[in-house]
RNA sequence: GGGGGCGUGGUGUAGUGGCUUAACAUGCGGCCCUGUCAAGGCCGAGACCGCGGGUUCAAAUCCCGUCGCUCCCGCCA
């Protein structure tokens, strides 16, 4: 028999139908048995009554919760369950799976453990529909993000993250044996992006790992991530590139309202707004100022760059002054961006670049690239950088690359602002942090 | 890497010098009851209070060290 998920039981009422799924609860009474089981599709009340087949009975007393179950039975309608209105009759049952007892923690209980131990035990964590809801999300967010790009021509990449020499700043890269001598894990795609506008590719994408061997303890940071890539060529400034970024951004937002609006009320609380084109922008300066007028006291040592209070509290303001829960910051001061940043031709101290913050918090990393070989090696050594590793790196620029930027994001950080989630940790698979590398 | 906070049965919490034989909820085991549905009732097992040292007549409680977790900062996506 072809197994039925539980949400299309309301459609086969009187057929005999197999179901298959987690017991959820098990109601052991003297002459009726109550189970509910629970697939990715929902849960459905099943009923025994004992006398009809002790040795049935018996099995399903010993059964504990969280086992995996394969059921055959009849759905009835009946107005007095409370779960949903129907029930089923069983017929037969075949454990799949008994669940130990005790369990490492209750996954319907009403209080659930903190989150660092729920992480020991994820996938009895993920066994709660909100995070199978969550997930599910995130393909949606990934299928309508190659959508666009594949709908304007966008090549997808697969760069390498072993990696022979330490790209951009060294510091925060892990390295790993390879044969007899060193590699190291990528830390960013970038590079390799750039080389695929040499190659004339023009428009790329790349949903990858990224490494960062930054001891970093906070709700927002992770030593391995999935970073969302873009880059493009034949761009005028780093507005074409936030025009794209937010055009794509709104078609994802749309994509997953329609589908998932409503559920996301119910699970997550919170209402998804597809973002208005085009979104709120500040430059550098003027965040600066409005931080001013808040009265918010920017650490002092670090000019140039805004603190994650700072980010927040200049998140409140837009939210506020124009309802939009991103912002670009644009205009960063040369101190805080990277050498390949391009530069404004009429202010050499600020980068054509630009950060997007939602909802407080720093999603995006973008640019114009300077394509020009003799300004960027130029670039390079004013930041100290040593010409002979990243002359490969140099070498795209000689022969024909168009001028282009793009951008960096992290997925999770972007289901983070989606669904307002509080930690990092919630929003991706497996998490991976300085003090965690299992499971 | 710097700073703050927290570590108490499986889990979540209470207790912050003697009233503690460490409490409550949930989960687990047993029994009873019942078309149950956040089921209900009774009984039971389960914690040398993270670990090590110290102060005190007396430490879960105060001090020192250590480990773990967590939040903030730095760094970033």
């Amino acid at each position: 028999m072809e197994r039925t998920n539980i949400a299309d039981l309301k459609n086969k009422f009187g057929q005999p139908v197999k179901i298959q799924g987690w017991l959820q609860t098990l109601r052991d009474q003297k002459r009726m048995q109550f189970l509910v089981v629970r697939d990715p599709t929902g849960a459905v009340q099943i009923v025994n009554e004992r006398e009809h087949d002790p040795e049935l009975a018996a099995r399903i007393s010993a059964l504990t919760t969280e086992s995996a179950l394969t059921i055959t039975g009849t759905p009835i309608e009946n107005p007095i369950v409370k779960l949903g209105g129907l029930e089923m009759q069983l017929e037969s049952l075949d454990v799949n799976n008994l669940a130990q007892s005790p369990l490492p923690f209750e996954p319907f209980g009403d209080t659930l453990p903190e989150l660092d131990y729920r992480l020991d035990w994820r996938y009895m964590d993920l066994r709660r529909p909100v995070n199978a809801l969550l997930f599910r999300i995130e393909t949606a967010v990934v299928r309508a993000m190659r959508e666009y790009w594949q709908k304007n021509n966008f090549v997808e990449m697969h760069s390498p993250k072993l990696m022979g020499s330490p790209s951009e700043s060294g510091a925060e890269l892990f390295t790993v044996e390879y044969f007899e001598r060193k590699a190291y894990l990528s830390q960013s795609p970038q590079f390799y992006k750039q080389m695929a506008m040499a190659a004339g590719f023009e428009r790329i994408f790349e949903i990858g790992p990224v490494f960062r061997a930054d001891p970093s303890f906070t709700s927002r940071h992770m030593t391995e991530f999935t970073g969302v890539d873009v880059e493009f060529s034949w761009i005028e400034s780093h507005q074409d590139v936030i025009a794209f970024h937010e055009n794509w951004l709104r078609y994802i937002y749309q994509a997953i309202k329609d589908e998932f609006g409503p559920v996301i009320q119910e699970h997550f609380g919170k209402e998804l707004v597809v973002p208005e084109v085009p979104f709120p922008q500040v430059t550098m300066a003027e965040a600066y100022a409005i931080l001013k007028e808040q009265d918010y006291k920017l650490p002092p040592e670090r000019k140039g760059d805004i603190d994650p209070g700072g980010e927040r509290l200049l998140g409140d303001y837009i939210k506020k002054k124009y309802n939009h829960e991103y912002v670009f910051v644009t205009d960063w001061p040369i101190s805080v961006r990277p050498f390949y940043h391009m530069r404004h031709p009429d202010k050499p101290e600020l980068t054509r670049s630009f950060d997007l913050i939602g909802a407080g918090l720093e999603v995006t990393t973008g640019a114009q690239r300077e394509h020009r070989y003799d300004v960027l090696a130029r670039q390079a050594q004013e930041k100290g950088l040593g010409l002979e590793t990243i002359q490969f790196y140099l070498d795209f620029f000689k022969y024909g690359c168009p001028s282009h930027g793009g951008f960096g994001m992290g997925l999770s950080r972007l289901l983070m602002i989606m669904l307002g989630l509080p930690n990092i940790r919630e929003a991706v698979y497996l998490f991976r942090g300085p003090t965690r590398l299992h499971p």
